[in-house]
DNA sequence: AGTATAACGGAACATCAGTTCTATGTCAAG
DNA sequence: CTTGACATAGAACTGATGTTCCGTTATACT
């Protein structure tokens, strides 16, 4: 009488799709006919097989014949009912709030070897083609960061474990030349022809770049302008790919 | 004669797994045991299957019993071919990879205590309404990782600070009570009454657990029964705060 | 009411597809 | 030479799974 089907889909294929998308982020592929069924309350796999054929002819998923659990989810449900969308709305939070965005950022780089760090062109729209990058939330970065003032560097040898950074992580750095008290931030040192990690902090003239590591002795220079900032850590993200 | 298998892969084995990257990634789903024989060029589909269970045992893949076209990988090659550009291009049709490409893990508690660390319920859906959440892009999880086997614990002090990860470090991790050689996972620690990251090895019916930090001592469990993995760890998120 | 169409249910069917069992060849250790 | 671990085939077996046919019920429209 009223709410009609706004669009064609009925209350199962609806769910069905749903369900697709849920039953594929758990296991890692399709249901099988008889799964859909199971979980609609529905015994008939003809009936299941009309729905997907419904849900075929609308665009939504698409599968292959004669092969088993084959179903791919082409158009999730236009609502903002999935994924991300169950913790917020649990809470009655606006849903429309909750920021899908996602930003690539550039691998530019390695960071740890005798090398200052490159340095993306500070200018223009860097065409990052030949790099690699790794995709963050939005939602982890600092409120406000400038995402393309971002970089990654991929850490090279330990040179770097006194500052908890391992080889192989991703070092996630916002390009700067100032860093404030307290800031980790990737520094050239002259004397040891490197870059390293130190925590930063300028106090009464000096500036003391402190290891992560507390049995490390501190670095003191004097003045101020010789501190050759690269940038700032933002983030560091380490995978185990099994390894 | 050349180069051999550089860490047990054997020729055939390697050339599965890089064959069902591809086949994934230009149907969506996992083939058949016959399929991957065809393409190998073996006919046997328990030599398939032979092989399916070595890759299944270093920890590439996984698959579900008695269910077809279930592989998933989760180590690919360490190879650079991959990537998107060779999916999307394919057949010149857009892949619908779209939607699913952010994941939210919900954060279900501290790690580091003088406790086991909170487990999901292994059941149902779990609702982690009280919960926060991290969001990671899939590109950066194991290929096909069955993503809400995840969960994510923030670690509470710096007892793990010789694992390399540190207080405040969001700790990424996969439900799972076993292991394959070298992966670090959380293990429960009755002695210690703690739970701590070890890198995992069972090497002549003994489990030695290593830390990361390679000046302490492993500690050697002689039955491996007695070993508590709460799970496998997968990613480490360290943020830096901009204040 | 009458009829066409869509929404169901059940069950048989034919493959599809993973598992298992047996047999053979290879190669290195004893 | 014998033995055993490993790699390989082939085929049978069993269960999993998509397809199809037929019949029934509900809905809508004339």
């Amino acid at each position: 009488m009223m709410a009609r089907r706004s669009e064609g889909l009925g209350e199962r294929p609806m769910k069905i799709l749903q369900f697709l998308a849920e039953y594929q982020d758990s296991h890692g592929y399709s249901p099988s006919i008889r799964e859909i069924g199971k979980h609609i309350g529905v015994d008939s796999t003809s009936l299941v097989d009309y729905y997907l054929d419904q849900l075929s002819e609308k665009g939504f998923i698409e599968r292959d014949n004669r092969v088993s659990r084959s179903i791919r989810v082409l158009k999730a449900l236009p609502d903002a009912s999935r994924a991300l969308g169950k913790a917020a709305r649990s809470l009655g939070q606006a849903v429309s709030e909750v920021a899908t965005e996602l930003f690539s950022i550039p691998v530019v780089g390695r960071i740890g070897a005798s090398l200052p760090i490159p340095m993306p062109d500070t200018s223009t729209a860097t065409y990052f083609d030949e790099f690699s990058s790794v995709e963050i939330a939005r939602s982890l970065l600092p409120a406000r960061e400038r995402v393309n003032e971002l970089f990654a560097l991929e850490v090279d040898g330990v040179s770097m474990i006194d500052a908890m950074v391992n080889d192989g992580d991703i070092v996630i750095m916002k390009r700067t030349n100032t860093a404030n008290n307290g800031e980790m931030v990737a520094v050239w040192l002259e004397d040891n022809n490197e870059t390293t990690l130190k925590y930063f902090y300028q106090e009464n003239g000096k500036v003391r770049l402190q290891p992560a590591n507390p049995t490390m002795e501190p670095i003191i220079i004097d003045n101020p302008e010789q501190v050759r900032i690269q940038g700032k850590v933002v983030m560091v993200v380490r995978q185990f790919k099994t390894q």
